[in-house]
DNA sequence: CTCGGAATTGGAATTGTTCTAATTTCCGCC
DNA sequence: GGCGGAAATTAGAACAATTCCAATTCCGAG
């Protein structure tokens, strides 16, 4: 276990919340990672779950998504890019921009603005593969 | 008061809802628009509310705006667009795509994607105008 | 006018998340 | 190796936005 990552100083819960979220990449909520938690660290609670997700967000190792109001999920991507929630199958599949595409060059705003998050979300349908 | 917008039945709490998000637009919540609607029908409830929004978001009328995970706020510009947070302010301000733009053509997704929705939100700084 | 379905209402219930206070762990220093 | 203070973890209570529920009111067709 590295002792920090991006700053953030790493403990057996933050460094397990972090490998789980890199291993299986499906986007959990923060109960299905303490569900997935408990087999590595059966004593975990929930409060840490959110307290650890909250310290990786904060240091911008992962991306909290949020889709309506469910509950948020987690993401380890931190490329740009927006989240497709597929209704067919209720997958959450990242999506990537263009290959030269910005943002905010696609965007209206005033000269000057600064943006610190970003976050686009999709619903719909993919095509049945 | 219209017997009906986008085929849902006008009723008198769903109209004065729809007229004031129409009137000031500037993305209550759910208890902004209560408080708001309470001047003008004082017997409204905030289940009505709730439901009001909901069967006008339902029809396309009017669109619910999330940020993170505070209260949804609603919006009745149908255009495509997205939402600046400006945190100097706290206001929220409609972002429009550049002319020309459309977002499908800028994101990499699987050919016959079907999109139904799409939420783009951001978070920074406006200049001091 | 009257009946039936839909809308509205107030309050209770639900749910994801945050807070709190108590315990445990970590780490530099003797 | 033990000690002390700071930080992290824990369990459970609290919270806030939203949804549900059962009772009442409204509205339009006949």
């Amino acid at each position: 276990m590295p002792s920090e990552i991006g700053g953030l100083k790493m403990t057996r819960q933050r460094w397990e919340t972090y490998r789980l979220l890199m291993n299986h990449r499906d986007h959990p909520t923060a109960n299905e990672v303490f569900i997935r938690l408990k087999e590595k660290l059966p004593n975990v609670s929930l409060a840490t779950v959110y307290n650890c997700l909250e310290a990786l967000v904060q240091h911008g190792i992962v991306r909290q998504v949020n889709f309506d109001r469910e509950p948020s999920r987690f993401c380890p991507n931190l490329a740009e890019h927006g989240h497709f929630h597929d209704q067919r199958s209720g997958s959450i599949r990242d999506i990537a921009f263009k290959p030269g595409i910005n943002l905010a060059d696609v965007l209206d705003l005033p000269e000057g603005t600064v943006i610190n998050d970003v976050e686009l979300t999709l619903r719909g349908e993919l095509p049945q593969s």
